[in-house]
DNA sequence: TTTGGATACATCATATATCTATGTATCTTT
DNA sequence: AAAGATACATAGATATATGATGTATCCAAA
């Protein structure tokens, strides 16, 4: 588990790149990918997520469909146009920040 | 220019390690060898050093010698012991995540 | 059959770190 | 003499992740 601030500015652009690679994907899943994926090394907490899923679509980076599971709610997240090319921006000004980074310390 | 958000966690990280290689430096130093280090990519401010310094020396992982050139006072900051055992752990931690980072965006 | 854990959404208060702006003052170069 | 660089510092604004809490459903095991 890395110290919580690291972890700022990078959470939307992972979740940007998670949607550009599964076409479509619900909250819950999200934080359970993340966590699959960086062996529970990034535990990406509900009240992180949903706000963030709120903000990427307040500003028009993907949109939502609400189906229902039985009874229950269900919201699919998927990235608009906007979304595809912002998430490319975000992804390339990402790496080359770790690699500066990586460049700095090692 | 990095998004803002992205640089949280990783200043204090950057200064320690700077520190370690130059074993004293003043906080203006500081700011110019981070922005020459990284060909202006991130350009540490003042107002992000300062508070950032006295965190470390708050927190006894940095020590300090006050000189005076001329009239004009330089502060120059050195590593305690307790502060390069916490530099190294900063670093691996910081190393791990960029690489974990580099993993999922890539 | 009931209880616990997983699924699934959400919001609020809090903590914290960075940035911008501002301030003071000295030194150096033009 | 003026402008730009050096050198410290703090205050307020801003952003975002976390922890806590809330609601509710579904499913598997006891």
């Amino acid at each position: 588990m890395y110290s919580k601030e690291l972890l700022k500015g990078t959470i939307s652009v992972i979740i940007l790149k998670l949607l550009a690679e599964h076409d479509r994907m619900y909250g819950y899943q999200i934080t359970r990918k993340v966590i699959e994926l960086t062996e529970n090394k990034i535990q990406l907490r509900e009240g992180s997520l949903y706000p963030a899923l709120h903000r990427l679509k307040e500003e028009n980076l993907v949109e939502t469909e609400t189906i229902n599971i039985g009874k229950r709610v269900r919201r699919y997240y998927t990235l608009t146009e906007k979304g595809i090319s912002v998430m490319k921006e975000k992804i390339a000004e990402t790496l080359d920040f770790t690699r500066t980074i990586e460049r700095i310390l090692s």
